[in-house]
DNA sequence: TCCAGAGTGTAACATTTGTTACACTTCGAT
DNA sequence: ATCGAAGTGTAACAAATGTTACACTCTGGA
């Protein structure tokens, strides 16, 4: 487990002997969870930290039509809603549930403030995760703020693009994309096709080639 | 300006004198701007820390196509960008510009971090801002999840109920609102007069009034 | 008082996206 | 190898929103 944990942001820096010291200080568990588990609600209240050690788990906003967009995945050795913790408001923001079998190592609150302020550290490296968690929202922000699915499309694709090469690896299926997006499936198999037509782009199975990066670049108003 | 400061989310618990002491010990400057004055644009790197002493700012995404979504408007004695100041991508998200004239406190970032180390309690003041922070944006993500115009009226509204009353004050106009809600404003004109017709609304100039809150909730589905 | 500019109501029409349905393909498990 | 589930391409139609244009109202200052 520990070397598990000495990968993980929080525990940057330390090395095995450290992190096992630190954590032996206050109480921790081990939760074991299985595939399709609603590990956490949206709108339950925060009260542990939890790491995830083991499976693949998933956050995502379900709005009252039932309706979901999926706003994160989370792998191995991530925090779990590491910025919704502290703060005037920590509350899940979203429905934390699992995509396999897996395991997390749970912290109470109070335990992980302990251990928080045990090490400047680690209380360094948290202030990067919550920050970069900030700056992911951001971002999530952005591109929730395109008007159009060719707009998402090509901003996914650019960002995505392996570089020095004119491909991008799709490691999802549309349906998933489309949950990402917010919008419907069969609407962005639409969109793709028209790309296609203008040879934009070639959708295969598991990958995309950029066929006229220029023209994938316009899309967005020649930035980026 | 120690007497605004003591107000501020980051000096929260400390006296006058000791801001004063805290920030004598590092190197800061006092900058004035002037209304509609860019501070700093979108993908700028951060590398002051800031507090806004006097006037209002607000941070917009512009898009590119020239549209913007305005994220928020900042107030003293908030910190500005205080989310973006660390983590792996210190960049601002949004144009940074001026609402009025006004005044910022500004450190360099090492001076700031100094700041933090040298008092726990503020760092534990930061720690929270920054977490706010990630839930004001997730609490975005939440409202631009939401499909229709109708839906985010709702919401909105629902959110700015005067406790107690039927009404919703607005110091906002349409046009504004409309950028907020990210869509055009001739399309929150139509679905407002939809909402009138149905009488579940009156919309008038500074107010609206909640005719039937039982249906104006059920626009999201019989939550909140 | 009157004027100019900002804000608002509304309509016709264009565009984009959602919905539903169905046929086809791919891939893994039996 | 075969079956079945999941994923994909596509079409017709419905619904929501954007675009553009114009008339009207409010408000603050000359």
């Amino acid at each position: 487990m520990f070397d598990i944990l000495k990968l993980s942001p929080l525990f940057s820096g330390l090395d095995t002997l450290e992190i096992n010291l630190l954590i032996n200080k206050v109480f921790h568990q081990i939760r074991t969870f299985s595939n399709q588990e609603v590990l956490a609600f949206s709108g339950e209240k925060v009260e542990r930290a939890m790491i995830l050690l083991e499976g693949k788990l998933q956050g995502e906003m379900v709005d009252f039509s039932g309706n979901s967009l999926k706003i994160e995945e989370i792998e191995p050795p991530q925090m779990v809603a590491a910025a919704f913790l502290y703060g005037p408001q920590s509350f899940f923001p979203v429905n934390l549930s699992a995509l396999s079998d897996g395991k997390v190592l749970i912290f109470l609150k109070n335990d992980f403030t302990q251990l928080l302020s045990n090490d400047l550290r680690l209380l360094n490296n948290y202030l990067n995760i919550v920050s970069g968690k900030a700056q992911f929202l951001s971002r999530k922000i952005t591109f929730l703020s395109f008007k159009t699915i060719r707009e998402k499309i090509a901003y996914y694709l650019l960002n995505h693009l392996k570089p020095g090469t004119m491909l991008v690896f799709l490691n999802q299926s549309q349906k998933s994309l489309a949950e990402m997006f917010g919008v419907a499936r069969p609407s962005i198999a639409r969109t793709i096709s028209e790309l296609e037509d203008e040879k934009i782009i070639r959708w295969e199975r598991n990958q995309v080639v950029i066929l006229d990066l220029q023209l994938l670049r316009s899309i967005l108003g020649r930035q980026l």
